[in-house]
DNA sequence: GGCATTTGACCTCT
DNA sequence: AGAGGTCAAATGCC
């Protein structure tokens, strides 16, 4: 391995084992019986959070840098297709393996499905807003199924080249449910700039426009009614495919450090599962309970231990309950249901497509 | 004009 | 061969 890689190498792997010391003793003083302050809280948060974005941007520039060579065959071996101009020709060829190997990454692609309720008011369109600005590329009519599937991509694929995309299935059965798979996660901006000050559940249910509007009742809401919120958890299904296990599902649970950092590649984690799933458990949006938009590693991530990390923070004061489980449970929950609280029930629009009521609007 | 959606054609996989 | 998934030209909307 040369230098300059090996030294990237050891960098990244610093930055995960601080992020990880640094959980540790934010952990540490979450069971412990002095409660920290809020404020010391908040700066492990963002000791951690920028321990993670560092080693995130490593692996970034890495996966950018690698992606043809790692995906498609014997380009691996051969940096001339990134340091050569090349000729019109080898242009094509690299064009025709760039576009094979991005098929190939696509179909390796973490994918999980969301059932979502439609919401009331805002019908499919508001349901279907998480949060993430998606183009829609296609639609197609499923065998068997009664509703076309729509098939959408994340509107800054071509800028940034962010391969997360969706697609969106009424269900057969409750034509109020809707099945929303998803593929890949974001790589773009927005994923870090998403609006970190409510879950996305209301967000959802209202769009951001609208959420926007009516932040200050919707802050208000959510301080007064935390239990309520609680409650709405069961409603919103998550489904993992092609992750077996749960150490698959939840690999950066075990900071697989030692692997990371060997030199022999087979130790190494995948690279579709490290990219996937250990940067989205802890991009910021992990970290920061009310950004956990739609991430279903995050919800599944609470769910999994109870005695892991965020279920101790929900221990820790009748405060942080409020911002701690109503944030998990964003994802957990059918966007429709909080806002059933603010809704009067019933005015349900079946027919497809949807009508989009606007909530809030007067 | 720029961006999003629609939709038929095409590609890939089983 | 058929089904699912993606592409890209045409179209619509702001």
């Amino acid at each position: 391995m040369e230098e300059s890689t090996k030294r990237k190498h050891t960098s990244l792997i610093h930055e995960l084992i601080q992020g990880k010391e640094l959980t540790k003793q934010l952990s540490n003083h979450l069971v412990s019986s002095s409660p920290m302050s809020h404020q010391t809280n908040e700066l492990f948060v963002e000791k951690i959070l920028l321990s993670y974005e560092k080693a995130l941007t490593m692996l970034n520039w890495g996966s950018i840098m690698g992606e043809a060579k790692t995906t498609s065959g014997n380009i691996m071996d051969s940096h001339c297709s990134f340091t050569n101009g090349g000729s019109p020709r080898s242009e094509v060829v690299d064009r025709e393996l760039e576009h094979k190997a991005a098929l190939k990454k696509r179909k390796t692609m973490p994918r999980w499905t969301e059932q979502v309720k439609i919401c009331s008011r805002r019908g499919l369109e508001g349901s279907l807003d998480d949060g993430y600005s998606w183009r829609k590329y296609g639609q197609k009519d499923i065998l068997r199924a009664k509703f076309p599937r729509g098939y959408y991509r994340c509107t800054h694929r071509n800028v940034q080249g962010c391969l997360a995309t969706k697609q969106v299935q009424r269900s057969d059965e409750d034509p109020t449910t809707i099945e929303v798979t998803y593929r890949g996660r974001h790589t773009c901006t927005q994923a870090k700039h998403l609006n970190k000050a409510f879950p996305s559940n209301i967000k959802a249910c209202l769009g951001e426009n609208q959420f926007q509007k009516n932040q200050p009742l919707l802050e208000k809401i959510q301080q007064q009614t935390p239990e309520v919120i609680f409650t709405f958890e069961t409603e919103l299904k998550v489904k993992t495919e092609e992750l077996e296990t749960k150490e698959d599902i939840f690999p950066w649970f075990s900071f697989p450090s030692p692997s990371i950092g060997s030199e022999n590649e087979d130790n190494m984690l995948p690279e579709t599962m490290f990219e996937n799933h250990f940067m989205e458990s802890f991009s910021p949006v992990f970290l920061s309970p009310a950004t956990s938009e739609s991430n279903p590693f995050c919800l599944s991530a609470y769910h999994l231990d109870s005695t892991g990390l965020l279920c101790q923070n929900i221990q820790t004061s009748e405060s942080d309950i409020t911002e701690i489980v109503s944030a998990p449970t964003s994802v957990t929950k059918s966007p429709i249901l909080d806002l059933d609280i603010l809704l009067d029930k019933g005015d349900f629009d079946t027919d497809f497509p949807f009508n989009i009521p606007e909530f809030f609007s007067s």
